[in-house]
RNA sequence: GGUCGAUUAGCUCAGCGGUAGAGCACUCGCUUCACACGCGAGGGGUCGCAGGUUCGAAACCUGCAUCGACCACCA
């Protein structure tokens, strides 16, 4: 395949390399050679299939997406030079509440669906302080037109890292693709009745004013009081209950107590009167009430939180709602509430956000005597939607589920035996998941109450009153999609019957964002759409992600696959870490971390960035370093500038006249190596290549780099110094020879070692004298370097660099240049050692400048002694 | 409250049963014919703490501490 890439005509060897300005080249001819394409020949067997994250296109690449991308890339590279025809799309995750801020943001507007649509509407010069509100058409227009900008932005900083992508492989979550096979699988689950729909109480965010799943929860430790209230026996005495929601008491439905609690245990079955709202409640017994907490007896609102929702449900209490689904209080009186000084009560916070009632209520309980001592200040955690900013309240409605192991045995079951199949990068981030699954506690709430995502796929019909009739469900047929229920009628209907009696609505809800994120691999891969390319990359191989969305992207994911195909829909999870500014911080959320990739990329090079990123193992958060940036450039300099030296030797190579041909071949005639070191530094190459091998099979890839980097340090520091001489042809052509093919043969090699991680410079050296794309040739095996070192020893590199570490040694005690000349020297070492080292005398003689080299057999590792400086020379 | 991970030289990290490692930083040198974006040499650590297993522990086991993260029915 390699062979037949139009590829850049050989240019040579430059007189004076540079790494200056070759990102710019080789982007350009990489995308004129379209060298990562995705043969689309290729069997299931061959592939290597990666689902890809589709990023967040709202706003700019970050420094973290720089560090992820590059751990994929790398997995890609090797996978690809291993032979496999590797499948590395891109999406755009342009679904979804972050778009919808930032175009509210960017354009001063909000959605407001009532308004029509406006065919005319240009958005605002620059963003005012007051929104202005646009239709949901013209809202999503802007939604669309927005991300798209930032998607090439995005494209242009990722090819210029030098991600291998298939740039024609793309897609947006947005998109009409994305949609239909979003509704499509949900379809195929109302089908299953693994969708479902139910009126029940649901966390509910009270800005953004829609549903939200148990996925999106965070805890956030909040400052609360304990409220210490008496409720009212009908014998005159008072129960206390300690409450941090006073402003809930109109919506006590019981008071709770643990059935082993003696001091409760007389109160069951009885009734107690509410205070300020003077409606009587019965006391109850359920075990999860904790004698230990507060007095030992609780208040049950509907609903305060979700051990009131478990009560409510269990002990089958009466709803009685106050917070409305803007936060606030319901404004009419409540119909349980009856007496003159309830209603009254009542009045005085009707209509009031949740905070306000509750300062009301805290000073109508003082006054009425029911607040008992004063509030006692806590903090405790709450629940927050993980992008909201006031704490979640609990209101029941209607809305759709999806089957996920949360309240079905059998089906958690199977999910954590797929849990357990799927094959983790790092393997302890799967207790992760297993944790998740294990403590779910209902299905998958998907519905949310948005403007801009994709719509749920049903209408009903609507009565003769024009209620709709929720189990009278219209639904499109497969090859319809997508549609849009708010726009598009069904089959059967016209729009004229929108909303009428007798006619039908739409669902008015869009889905979650993971409902369709979760089904990135049918996305990209065709599912039902492109069957050819689906059976060719399904199931896939490598899902990359961080670790903090296992519960929601990854699980999810798993779910799908799951529910529709029965199978993983990957083999391997490769989970990076986070980017930790200098104060351990997640990159980001600190100040003053205005790094951007781009930046970065231009002024320490696409390579060097990707040599920082690839120091970060699996997993494994990683200090933003720009040192080893720094070291990553110099490395890359280093390969080109060693390179170029290795070359010179060679003049067929210097003057780029390179073998024609299969770059998977040798460059090289092995039976001119003939000398001790170069065999024995190929014979030692030759492990390593087998460690970086292992280390890429594991997803290793720090492992593998660490190991070529360290190999190449030493060919540069001594196995070069060593061999200059002869090869420069100081001891004859067939010494020359051997040295020649030797660096050649070692530096091909290693030039493959390193494509993965720095693709840029690799590719430039190899356009000097190898023909085809190193991102291409094949990945190097053992065996072959084995045979070309012939009877090479390895211990003989590390017994030489020893040598002449003490040569230079006494050069640098003696303060004096490592080209002075040395009268005389001493190398002592066990016989086995000496006999190696005198078969490649000349080279040590030649390099050290040794006049007189005596050998002198002595136990211990090998040393340098009673080294003797000549004269120094005029 | 439960769980996972981390704790090794000033910094960033590797090592994971057999005499403490790398790079950076630091010190001292070197116009050496690929590279001064270079080259060479050197100093620097009771491997978080306490027990245990072992002939031998940085590594294995048990606690503890600190940091980070994940999860949790948090009145």
């Amino acid at each position: 395949m390699s062979a037949t890439l139009p590829q850049s005509p050989a240019a040579g060897r430059p007189a004076k390399p540079t790494i200056d300005g070759i990102e710019t080249v080789w982007i350009q001819r990489w995308a004129e050679s379209g060298v990562y394409h995705f043969d689309r020949t290729a069997e299931r067997d061959r592939v290597y299939s990666i689902d890809t994250p589709p990023p967040t296109a709202s706003g700019s690449l970050h420094v973290g997406h720089v560090f992820s991308y590059t751990h994929t890339d790398l997995i890609a590279r090797y996978m690809r030079m291993r032979g496999r025809e590797v499948f590395y799309p891109m999406g755009w995750d342009d679904n979804g509440l972050p778009t919808e801020r930032r175009v509210q943001n960017h354009f001063g507007v909000r959605c407001d669906p009532s308004l029509p649509y406006d065919p005319e509407f240009t958005p605002p010069v620059s963003a005012g302080k007051n929104q202005l509100p646009i239709s949901r058409r013209n809202f999503i227009g802007l939604c669309e037109q927005l991300t798209l900008e930032d998607e090439k932005a995005f494209e242009e900083s990722f090819r210029r890292l030098g991600l291998s992508v298939d740039w024609r492989q793309t897609y947006r979550t947005i998109d009409d693709r994305a949609r239909a096979t979003s509704q499509r699988a949900f379809l195929r689950n109302l089908a299953r009745d693994e969708a479902y729909q139910a009126e029940a109480p649901t966390l509910w965010d009270v800005t953004f004013r829609t549903a939200v799943a148990q996925a999106e929860l965070e805890d956030r430790e909040r400052p609360g009081a304990y409220h210490r209230l008496g409720f009212h026996r009908p014998d005159g005495e008072r129960v206390f209950i300690e409450t941090t929601r006073p402003e809930l008491l109109a919506a006590c439905v019981a008071l709770v107590a643990h059935p082993d609690d003696e001091r409760y245990a007389p109160l069951f079955g009885t009734t107690v009167r509410t205070p300020l709202f003077e409606v009587d409640v019965p006391v109850v017994a359920h075990p999860l009430a904790d004698p230990e907490k507060g007095s030992g007896i609780a208040m049950v609102c509907t609903f305060g939180d979700l051990t009131d929702v478990i009560w409510w449900r269990e002990l089958q209490l009466p709803t009685r709602p106050i917070i409305g689904w803007d936060g606030r209080l319901h404004r009419e009186t409540p119909t349980w509430i009856s007496t003159a000084g309830g209603v009254a009560a009542y009045e005085s916070i009707a209509g009031t956000t949740a905070f306000t009632a509750q300062q009301r209520s805290v000073q109508l309980l003082r006054d009425s005597g029911d607040l008992i001592g004063e509030p006692s200040a806590i903090t405790h955690p709450v629940k927050f939607y993980e992008k909201g900013d006031k704490p979640l309240e609990i209101v029941t409605t209607r809305q759709w589920y999806l089957r996920n192991g949360g309240r079905d045995l059998p089906l958690r079951e199977q999910l954590l035996a797929r849990g357990r199949e799927l094959h983790w990068h790092p393997d302890h981030m799967k207790i992760r998941y297993l944790t998740w699954v294990e403590g779910l506690n209902g299905d998958w709430l998907v519905s949310r109450q948005r403007f801009f995502g994709v719509p749920i796929p049903v209408w009903y019909r609507l009565d003769e009153t024009g209620e709709p009739e929720y189990g009278q469900r219209l639904v499109p047929a497969e090859s319809e999609l997508p549609v849009d229920p708010s726009s598009d009628a069904p089959a059967g209907f016209d729009e004229s019957q929108r909303g009428v009696p007798g006619g039908f609505m739409g669902d008015p809800d869009i889905m979650d964002t993971w409902a369709t994120s979760s089904l990135t691999p049918q996305i990209a891969g065709g599912w039902e759409r492109d069957h050819d390319l689906w059976q060719r990359v399904w199931p896939m191989d490598l899902r990359p992600q961080a670790h903090e969305i296992i519960r929601t992207w990854l699980f999810s994911s798993v779910v799908r696959a799951h529910l529709e195909d029965g199978v993983l829909p990957w083999s391997d999870a490769a989970i990076s870490g986070w980017i930790l500014d200098p104060d351990r911080k997640k990159m980001g959320k600190s100040k003053g971390n205005a790094v951007t990739p781009l930046g970065l990329l231009e002024q320490h090079g696409s390579d060097a960035v990707r040599y920082w990123a690839a120091s970060g193992r699996p997993g494994t958060d990683t200090a933003f370093d720009v040192g080893q940036m720094k070291i990553g450039r110099r490395l890359a300099i280093k390969i080109l500038n060693a390179s170029s030296f290795a070359l010179s030797f060679d003049k067929a190579a210097s003057f780029g006249k390179a073998a024609d041909g299969d770059s998977s071949a040798t460059p090289v005639d092995s039976s001119d190596i003939t000398e001790p070191l170069d065999r024995a530094m190929l014979a030692r190459l030759a492990e390593i290549v087998r460690e970086a091998t292992a280390a890429f099979d594991d997803y290793n890839y720090s492992r593998a780099l660490e190991v070529a980097e360290s190999f190449f340090w030493s060919f540069c520091d001594d196995h070069l110094e060593l061999v200059k001489d002869r090869a420069y042809s100081g001891r004859g052509e067939a010494a020359a020879a051997s040295a020649q093919e030797a660096l050649k043969l070692a530096l091909d090699v290693q030039l493959r070692l390193f494509a993965p991680f720095l693709p840029f410079v690799t590719e430039e050296v190899w356009s000097w004298w190898r023909p085809g794309s190193v991102h291409r040739a094949n990945w190097p095996q053992p065996e072959p370097i084995r045979a070309a070192a012939a009877d090479g020893n390895p211990t003989l590199v590390s017994e030489a660099a020893a040598v002449l570490t003490g040569i230079r040694k006494a050069k640098s005690e003696a303060k004096v240049s490592m080209r002075a000349t040395i009268a005389s020297a001493e190398i002592r070492g066990p016989a086995a050692t000496l006999a190696r080292l005198q078969a490649m005398a000349g080279d040590l003689v030649a390099t050290g400048a040794i006049l007189d080299l005596r050998w002198v057999e002595a136990d211990g590792p090998v040393v340098v002694a009673d080294v003797v400086l000549a004269p120094e020379q005029g």
